[in-house]
DNA sequence: AGTATACTCCGGTTCTCCACTGGGGTTTGC
DNA sequence: GCAAACCCCAGTGGAGAACCGGAGTATACT
């Protein structure tokens, strides 16, 4: 019922690349890991699960790093979490020992499950980075 | 992003107690747990909780045991699972240190807990009572 | 009254997973 | 060749889930 810290880690990180994916140069971990007081070790795990899931690229070596494989508007946050969280093959194996009562709880589950990607799948990267500028801006507005 | 076999638990005992809220007779744990493979001695914590939180009501001594307190149209699967998976007082505290990119995140995650509760809230153990039937009789259909 | 049957409360135990750390590598730019 | 980066794999600590046990208490039935 909860989105893991592991998840909003890797968005973070997606987040910071976003703005540098025009550009094509690469950003370290360990810049990423200090403007999202995130713990770099464990950032690196994370960028390697979503590199392995092609959605960012790394550049190995000095000067080396890591960028948006895709445009930020052609990622949502359903391909980060999904790939993170690492669910899919969610194939439950009791449901021959199941109770008709439990197989329809199953059902609602599945239902929840499907609430929960829709919003994740209908958003992507840089609509959060346009809401984020779109806060920022707000706050400017009443600092003046 | 998972509902947790407690909560399960939890629901397919209250689906038990709803045939007989009718009838006013209590369902004692050792039954409503063989019925449902239940370790029966936690099912007996999740009742507990339940009673807690308003849900089932106890009857203590010999013949006693558990029913509904109000009716199964009355409960909503949200009842349960908020008071079984304890959620509710979510005052995340590093509201201060949060960078701007995870405060948008943070919204994000509220929208999918939103949705999530949404289908729950949608939902009442009569519902599932009821879709149950419905699937026992589609069975039926078929295996005439 | 006595006993069996239930719930009630409290504590402990085991197991899994998340978040995080560490120690090696290998690749690349200068 | 050396430092800066990524890469891989193997742990550790703590928290919570799932579960078990025992002593206590309330009630029905005889």
């Amino acid at each position: 019922m909860d989105l893991s810290a592991k998840s909003e880690y890797a968005l973070l990180a997606l987040l910071e690349l976003s703005p540098h994916y025009a550009s094509g140069e690469p950003l370290q971990i360990r810049q990423i890991a200090s403007q999202q007081n995130i713990p770099d070790r464990y950032l690196e795990q994370l960028l390697a699960t979503l590199r392995r899931a092609g959605l960012v690229k790394s550049l190995r070596g000095a000067r080396g790093g890591y960028l948006l494989a895709r445009d930020p508007w052609k990622i949502t946050l359903y391909d980060v979490v999904s790939c993170i969280e690492g669910f899919e093959a969610q194939t439950d194996p009791a449901q021959g020992s199941a109770t008709p009562e439990a197989l329809v709880i199953q059902e609602v589950w599945g239902e929840v499950r499907q609430a929960a990607e829709d919003v994740l799948q209908k958003c992507t990267l840089q609509d959060l980075v346009e809401k984020r500028n779109a806060q920022q801006q707000h706050d400017i507005m009443y600092y003046i």
